[in-house]
RNA sequence: GGGGGCAUAGCUCAGCUGGUUAGAGCACCUGCCUUACAAGCAGGGGGUCAUAGGUUCGAGUCCUAUUGUCCCCACCA
């Protein structure tokens, strides 16, 4: 960088070659460092076939700042980044560009199927990464990972195995959630309730006896071929005497038994219901509890099976109709009322899930859920914000077994084999070749594969090489910060939880950081369907990687959702050239001088000021960084460059450029050392601009990537010229303020005498006032005499008068001047009254009432001078 | 049915454990090309902090209720 570059940063080219020049460094590299403490966090794996977008950029960019912060603290501090195989979403993909193709997966095979699936990963899965690169991503990609990588793949099989061994693992008959169009069955969490509109449709079944009929209502008559009971409260009047007879079930002809189960509501509709234990949760309960047969009417497409009589082949939709037209042919349908109801549909294609019985794997929750949800409660687990404490407790303790296995290929194939000759199975880490039992070798491996989520709740240690005792992970477990949206608690969050307690016997990490979802301008979250998403790859190339992240995380707070909107970006663009003209002026300044990186040995009054105020914002950010409070840490950076150092400091020291090399020397130093410190503290959120700059200016290090963190200095605070420096600066403000009022150009300047009982801030900062304040001419003293009808300012440290005589509407100052006056009293009343409440003083803590005291005292004065002034009008 | 978030300036939002006169960005108004930056500079207007109670010396902040709004979980056939 130098003085002739643009006038505006153009991040383009700077990140390329920035991003490089980390990468050829080896700083992203984290290594087992006896000398350092660790600091881990392993990435949020996305999925290989998924394409960057605003969640990603946001939960990247907290752990980036996170990461480079802790970096410079001198951690050994690993970012952990891989992939996830995401098995139903990668399938689904695979399966839909073979069918352009005109293939099908039966066609292809399992092998081949693979095949074509690792060439997929080969070609897609490397996109992210390098899309997570663009964002300045500082991961050690030299230990990038993938959940079906080999170590990963081990881990899943040695925990399977153990956790079947313990008979948490097992295999059963349940019902389960079955999606008819990936054809799988999933777990409860990938079920997604939706409001749809349906019909009610009421039914008659008559009684065996021929002595009448029962009625009852069903949102899905085609589930009556696999009816084997209808039921009622057991305390229900009306059907009491029912109890125990049976009914004919129409179109099928059965006879199935009235039974009698707290299970039903009386006061819901008809206060009856038809019982198909093998299509719903609740029924298949009733079922057990009164041993009713199950009988399953639907095949893996949702398509009527042999159970169905004459309405096989049908699907399911299409059974529904001729069963209805059927029941109403046989004068069994009553009527058919409009429904809104919650239907379940598969999160990944929102077809309405098939409940259905069905031999599936399961993991045992209850025993693992129990220190789990203990981990987060004794506080050794802490989640940001606290409130998610409830959302997952809520869950736990509610929880119900996690069916693991999916009818897919994609994944992990679960390690258990059936000897075809005697049946037994087999469950190992590696392939059996006999059967243990009866010795013979015809051996079927088991066809499903894993749930996605298996491998990655073992992600914070299956990356760090478990199942084998590595350096790494002595040294990285248990990782220290997993950041995440809200919207994978369940999934992923609570499934690591229990699984590094029951496999590594401890927790993986102490604290979860969640963050909210990134919405559009209007609110909505984004979508594909709404067409509404914002790629964090075209803001990048237009605003650069910076702006976007410094929008990503300004103001808002932990696990709220924000809104995106062009106009923020664009601030935070402006954010990034106001940073780079700073340099640049610093540049004009130092090129071809001799500038070290280091304060001068003598400080002036607002070297001492801005140097203690990037002292204690310093202190400040890193208190804030350390409670996750990014927003409120980078906003106070914000005002301290903005504010403090370009609009005040740089003004400041331009005075001095022009003074004697002695001054502008000085000047330049504090420019460069500020400049220094004001680099590190937003390097963890603007990288590439704050490398980019600080490499071009004099520093001290290779890199600012791995610069130190800068620590509060006791000997840089300086309260008392923050005090005085705080004085002139509330002068000239007001003359600014009086001059905007009257319309009075800068170019016109005036005359200012200054009245005050201490005189020694603005004697020192005389240079400033007069230039800062648009002065011709400046007299300072404890007295002073004015010309008859001069503009007054009141600050609470002096009074400043303006001889514009001319252009003072003199019945109008003396106007402001009253209203002034009467706020300042009214504001001095409001401190008197609480000087003089009792409970007050004895209550409130010393430091709140000798501030109140101090602002009494200020005010007081203030009060005196406007009274005096406005005494010249009279 | 259960749980939770949010409600602060025209808009988008900050406001950490209660403590002087409630902040920012954008938008708006006025004046400035003051040789780092017009993506800028200097000023300005604009809020009874959703409503009603309560706790407290003191409430945007804590408690209760109400209203509106969004979300999560469960799910009635």
């Amino acid at each position: 960088m130098s003085t002739e570059l643009a006038k505006a940063y153009e991040p383009q080219e700077v990140e390329k070659r920035i991003y490089d020049f980390w990468m050829r460094g080896g700083y992203f590299h984290a290594v087992p460092d006896p000398e350092k403490q660790p600091y881990t966090i392993v990435i949020p794996p996305p999925n290989i076939t998924g394409q960057l977008h605003m969640g990603h950029a946001l939960d990247e960019t907290m752990q980036d700042i996170l990461i480079r912060f802790k970096r410079m603290q001198g951690y050994s501090a690993l970012w952990l980044p891989g992939t996830d195989h995401a098995s139903i979403a990668t399938e689904a993909k695979i399966v839909e560009a073979m069918r352009e193709e005109g293939v099908t997966k039966e066609a292809l095979g399992r092998e081949a199927f693979l095949e074509r699936a690792w060439a997929w990963k080969e070609k897609f899965g490397g996109r992210i990464v390098e899309q997570l690169k663009l964002l300045g991503s500082s991961c050690d990609w030299d230990r990038l990972r993938f959940t079906m990588d080999e170590g990963c793949s081990k881990a899943v099989r040695h925990v399977f195995v153990k956790l079947y061994e313990k008979g948490l693992i097992y295999r059963g008959e349940r019902i389960i959630n079955w999606c008819p169009n990936c054809c799988t069955a999933i777990s409860d969490a990938e079920v997604e309730f939706e409001e749809k509109e349906g019909s009610f449709w009421h039914l008659r079944y008559p009684l065996s006896d021929g002595s009448g009929d029962i009625q009852l209502a069903t949102t899905r008559p085609e589930t009556m071929l696999g009816d084997t009971a209808v039921a009622v409260h057991p305390e229900d009047e009306r059907y009491r005497h029912l109890v125990g007879k049976t009914v004919i079930l129409p179109l099928v002809g059965k006879e199935i038994p009235i039974i009698a189960d707290e299970y039903v509501e009386m006061d819901f509709g008809t206060g009856v219901v038809k019982i198909t234990p093998a299509h719903d949760p609740n029924d298949f309960e009733v079922g057990k509890r009164h041993g009713l047969e199950v009988i399953n009417v639907m095949d893996d497409r949702g398509v009527i099976n042999e159970n169905g009589g004459k309405y096989q082949g049908m699907p399911a939709l299409e059974a529904r109709k001729q069963i209805v037209n059927d029941l109403d042919e046989g004068g069994f349908l009553i009527k058919v009322e409009p429904i809104r109801h919650n239907v379940g549909t598969c999160s990944r294609c929102h077809t309405v899930v098939e409940p259905r019985v069905s031999t599936q794997w399961f993991v045992k929750m209850e025993p693992l859920a129990k220190p789990a949800v203990d981990a987060v409660k004794n506080g050794e687990i802490r989640f940001i914000p606290e409130r998610m404490d409830k959302i997952y407790y809520n869950w736990m303790e509610n929880i119900k077994d996690w069916c693991i296995s999916r009818q897919l290929w994609w994944g992990h194939r679960i390690p258990a084999w059936y000897c075809e000759d005697c049946g037994e199975l087999i469950v190992s880490e590696t392939e059996p070749h006999k059967c243990p039992k009866c010795g013979k070798s015809d051996l079927r491996q088991d066809e499903d594969t894993l749930d996605t989520w298996f491998s990655s709740a073992l992600w914070p240690f299956s990356t760090l090489g478990w199942p084998e005792n590595t350096e790494e992970l002595k040294y990285f477990y248990p990782t220290n910060t997993l950041v995440t949206g809200y919207d994978i608690i369940f999934f992923w969050v609570a499934r690591m939880i229990f699984s590094g307690l029951e496999h590594m016997g401890e927790i993986p990490f102490n604290t979860v950081f969640f963050h909210g979802l990134v919405r559009d301008a209007q609110g909505r979250k984004m979508s594909k369907s709404l067409g509404n998403g914002i790629d964090p790859v075209e803001v990048i190339e237009q605003y650069g990687a910076d702006a976007l992240r410094f929008t990503l995380v300004t103001g808002n707070s932990p696990g709220n959702d924000m809104r995106f909107s062009d106009e923020k970006v664009a601030a935070s663009r402006n954010f990034a050239n106001k940073l780079w003209n700073a340099a640049r002026f610093i540049h004009m300044n130092i090129d071809g001088k001799e500038v070290p990186c280091r304060l001068p040995e003598k400080l002036c009054l607002e070297d001492k000021w801005i140097v203690s105020r990037l002292n204690s914002v310093g202190r400040e950010m890193t208190e804030n960084l350390e409670k996750f409070e990014l927003g409120i840490a980078v906003g106070k950076l914000y005002d301290f460059l903005w504010d403090d150092f370009c609009d005040w400091y740089i003004e400041l020291a331009k005075i001095r450029m022009a003074g004697s090399e002695e001054q502008a020397q000085g000047a330049r130093q504090v420019l460069v050392w500020v400049l220094d410190g004001t680099l590190k503290l937003l390097h963890p959120f603007m990288p590439f601009i704050t490398e980019e700059i600080w490499q071009s200016m004099p520093h001290e290090g290779e890199a600012l990537i791995t610069a130190l963190w800068p620590e509060y200095r006791q000997d840089l605070s300086f309260e008392e010229e923050e005090a005085q420096m705080g004085k002139v600066m509330e002068l000239i403000t007001a003359v600014r303020t009086r001059r905007s009022e009257m319309n009075v150009p800068p170019s016109r300047k005036a005359h200012l005498f200054v009245e005050t009982p201490d005189a020694s801030a603005f004697e020192t900062e005389r240079e400033a006032i007069l230039r800062l304040a648009y002065c011709s001419a400046l007299e300072i003293g404890a007295s002073q005499s004015v010309p008859q009808g001069a503009v007054t300012v009141v600050t609470a440290a002096c009074k400043g008068y303006l001889p514009m005589d001319e252009l003072v509407d003199k019945e109008a100052e003396s106007k402001r001047l009253q209203k002034e006056l009467e706020s300042a009293k009214k504001q001095l009343a409001n401190v008197e009254a609480k000087l003089s409440n009792e409970t007050f003083l004895s209550k409130a803590p010393q430091n709140v009432i000798d501030g109140v005291r101090s602002n009494g005292d200020k005010l007081r004065e203030k009060v005196r001078m406007l009274e005096e002034s406005l005494k010249a009008f009279a």
